[in-house]
DNA sequence: TGTACATCAGTGAACGCGCGTTCACTGATGTAC
DNA sequence: TGTACATCAGTGAACGCGCGTTCACTGATGTAC
């Protein structure tokens, strides 16, 4: 069947990291073989070395990418006002229930940030950059340090993780609120 | 060299205990293997299932056993000034240079929260109790939810582990001081 | 108190298995003429 | 434009390795008499 033109060589890359963004986030990057990403991008796992040098490059470069979707469409707003509005509907999202079950399209960090830590250099040096990216995202003043903007991001990761770990959709709820009045208390409080 | 004394055993399940306490922080309990803890504590790999039923029994106890360390010494003050005073010196220790590095003696709800959620039932259970007994070390207000203790272990958490994404002391201490300046923040202005 | 014996904590070899990675091969693609 | 050929994306078998778990064995412990 092979080879496949250039276009397509591109496309099976994207369903590369399109299924291991997805899959490191539900079921960790050390749990996810290299042969389970290949199979659910729709090819064995012969072709990966065709696509990146080791597991730990996908695991950099699949984070990056799981970091660009959720990023997605907010880094863009140019305005203070399109700014605020996309971080306020960002915040909701976040501490949503909705947040809570589907791991594989949510936050990068709550989901790898612990597991990137000891993942090696490139997947910590992602971990890294993801960190100040997102919390960016969530920035309010003029603060170089963006101390405000780590503080919420650190308040919301903490938050899903404590509420994925609830055993009772009641304490998981309770959780995100816990999550939701700090978080509003941190954005009007602040200094 | 067996058969030891019965306080000969405990001392060995101890000694596992510690040990995968410690290396499961460190590295993460996915990539720490029986063998390894088993030699850690002393021993070879064989005898591990004299003490546990399977490695996932391993990783809830150990985990508990993990928040136990942690935990020691403040859940047992009984006035509420005793608490609000071991309560400010275990924030100010959480959020310290020193709790980043040293993984294997940390928050173990920082270091497995994430990895717990998908670990199996018994480290899941593990993982809801500690939530909820580390928020409590955390409790101000008389609030049955304890509201705000959840959410300053949340933000306190993910500062953590924001902080050892950081790849130069100077962004680890910066996470930290935002951390530092939410968690006061909280504290003072709660509802 | 002394003796015979069953128990069982720990050892180390062995098990089947799935992992990350390699490799010979295939055949459509892209290139040179 | 047509033809010959080198390239290389993807396949699937195979590699060595370390994993969690099992097991026959050892010998000090604890118990029964």
């Amino acid at each position: 069947m092979p080879r496949m033109s250039e276009a397509d060589k591109q496309r099976s890359h994207r369903r590369i990291l399109d299924a291991a963004a997805r899959l490191f986030r539900e079921n960790g990057s050390e749990a996810t073989s290299v042969a389970e990403v290949m199979n659910a991008a729709g090819m064995t796992h012969g072709g990966f070395y065709r696509h990146f040098g080791s597991k730990e490059e996908l695991v950099a470069a699949a984070f990056r990418h799981a970091v660009d979707g959720v990023v997605a469409g907010i880094e863009e707003e140019e305005t203070p006002e399109g700014r605020a509005g996309e971080r306020d509907a960002y915040i909701a999202k976040y501490l949503s229930e909705a947040h809570l079950k589907d791991l594989g399209k949510g936050c990068p960090l709550a989901a790898l940030g612990a597991e990137l830590a000891r993942a090696g250099q490139a997947p910590l040096h992602e971990g890294a950059e993801a960190s100040i990216r997102m919390a960016e995202v969530l920035r309010h003043s003029a603060d170089p340090d963006n101390t405000q903007g780590l503080a919420i991001m650190a308040l919301m990761m903490g938050t899903i993780t404590l509420a994925r770990l609830a055993e009772n959709p009641e304490d998981a709820h309770r959780t995100l609120e816990a999550g939701k009045t700090g978080a509003a208390l941190l954005q009007e409080n602040w200094k």
